[in-house]
DNA sequence: GAAACTAGTCAGGTAACCTGAATACTCTTC
DNA sequence: GAAGAGTATTCAGGTTACCTGACTAGTTTC
């Protein structure tokens, strides 16, 4: 722990550090849910979405996503209604309690990123997002 | 995706493109291996490691690190062997072709490192690493 | 030298994914 | 306007990467 990390390491460390601490803040604000549901809060659009549109954003098949979609309809946090566009397809939609959820979350990540400020500045905060974003950019596609 | 990222998003994503190619590094160089199998390339000593102390370090139970340890004896990167000084206990040792699978790793860090340099600059590297060093420091214990 | 502890193993279980195949509806295209 | 092609979802079963609990065999402590 005291050697000097590598740069992967670091990110590696600081993600998970961080992003454990999102979960933990929904959870505690009275909203349980497990780490993997939080791929459905961060990608569902507010009028509804397609389950295999929620699954390729995801990165994940349309199989295991109906899997999560499924435990969030029995937590009360969406419902399935047909697709009145389409009759193949079913609208994934946040129910009251849901939307409350996702707005914890939301609250959540703005005092993480409060605490990062508080720990780099304003100025260091900036410059961290400025050369992951470079970084991002030249790594992805 | 185009939206403005959350800085924990960005340390995730900048995590899982570089880790990936670590592993992907390693195995291309001749060295196949699962993603979980660096656990214990990363925390085994030169001289030999207990199977208890590999798992406590990797933060899992002796019973999964001795799976992980079951398949890197079968693939030939260890061997199994009584430690001398506890009757109870064996030492997981690399064997010569484990050994060049670690320099291997180095070498694919190394050449990550580098391509972070590439990017960001000499000074930007040194920059994002001082950033998190702070981060980690905070947030840690 | 018996009791309490530690290292490792064996058996069985679960969560979070996956692939493959079926069902139900929609959209051409002729 | 029905056949064929395509899409959305579901059903069944498998794999991987962990886990808990119970056990054996050495070790330390009093």
């Amino acid at each position: 722990m005291a050697k000097t990390l590598n740069t992967i390491s670091m990110l590696g460390q600081a993600y998970s550090l961080l992003g454990f601490q999102i979960v933990e803040g929904v959870v505690g604000a009275g909203y349980p849910q497990k780490p993997k549901h939080s791929a459905v809060f961060a990608q569902i659009s507010l009028e509804g979405s397609r389950l295999t549109e929620l699954a390729r954003k995801a990165d994940m098949t349309p199989q295991s996503m109906a899997e999560l979609v499924d435990e969030l309809v029995d937590m009360g946090y969406v419902v399935r209604q047909p697709d009145p566009s389409d009759g193949r397809a079913k609208l994934i939609v946040l129910t009251d309690r849901g939307r409350q959820a996702v707005e914890a979350g939301r609250r959540t990540i703005e005092g993480l990123e409060d605490q990062v400020t508080a720990i780099l500045g304003e100025h260091g905060h900036r410059q961290l997002r400025r050369l992951l974003t470079k970084l991002l950019d030249a790594t992805n596609t």
